[in-house]
DNA sequence: CCACATTAGTTTGTATACAAAGTATAGCAG
DNA sequence: CTGCTATACTTTGTATACAAACTAATGTGG
């Protein structure tokens, strides 16, 4: 009763496991001169658009797991990006506040995101329809969250 | 002369990342059962499909890091699942060949794809199109692994 | 046959990713 | 106010991910 399913070339999961951490290694050298990693961008683009949130807020925005998040923020501190202070109406809560040097590299990133598409699309005869894979990405993605 | 290239909700990437991300999460209690990790599956998916190949080999059809290749290999060596030789005529080649217990664990693996799909339909009505969704990442890898 | 580049795989160091256990504060029923 | 529960975050332990440096064997031009 054997059947192809697990023919490695019919896994969408291992597709997007490729996806994901081939995309992650384009950004990488577009990130360094910033000095920041991956995940540190990601937060960054979440902070530009909304500063001084909880770490719980910035997880919830994210999806990033909250013990590295707790790491990604401490090393954030450190380069003078941001500052961390406890919530002065619960002091379980901690705000995350961007200083200037972290405000400033959004404007170093600009351009980040056209220079990684030009690297794709420079590739690619197929025209890759980016709207709908957007509108899979996030069915596929509301799906898992409520999957368990 | 700011765009809004950085909202986070444009970016393609992060969707990527939460979705293989997520849908690791999701096997995770479908592949402890049979006491493998997710990419331990994926190097079993491709030995299944092709055994006694090289460490090159292997980490070609699964595009798996070499170094990452080399302790994994080695972890599931430990669990009797394979064995790995040097290769008679370079030896600087090795061969992975499945043990027994290595080609046994395909039988239990059989219904984890149709189990992995339902946890995932079970929650959208949003008819995902897996077709157009393979097109659309296998062209997307291919411009990723030309890009550098 | 020898110097040298190439190839195959390993090791090292750093950065993720995440479940599970732990700590501290807040909120609430009684 | 007191005990209980929930919330917010941190710590711990393990498993990825991957660039870069390293080791060893092969192939090749001269």
């Amino acid at each position: 009763m054997e059947n192809d399913n697990l023919r490695l070339d019919k896994q969408i999961c291992h597709r997007l496991y490729l996806a994901s951490n081939g995309l992650t290694r384009l950004y990488r050298p577009l990130l360094s001169p910033l000095n920041i990693t991956y995940p540190q961008y990601i937060l960054l683009l979440a902070l530009w658009e909304k500063d001084q949130i909880s770490m719980g807020e910035l997880a919830e925005k994210t999806s990033m797991d909250k013990g590295f998040l707790t790491t990604t923020i401490k090393t954030m501190n450190s380069k003078g990006l941001l500052s961390v202070k406890v919530d002065k109406h619960d002091s379980r809560k901690k705000i995350i506040h961007l200083l200037s040097k972290g405000k400033k590299l959004k404007e170093k990133a600009q351009n980040i995101p056209t220079l990684l598409s030009c690297k794709i699309l420079e590739h690619t005869k197929a025209d890759i329809n980016i709207e709908q894979l957007i509108a899979t990405l996030d069915a596929l993605n509301s799906a898992i969250k409520k999957a368990k």
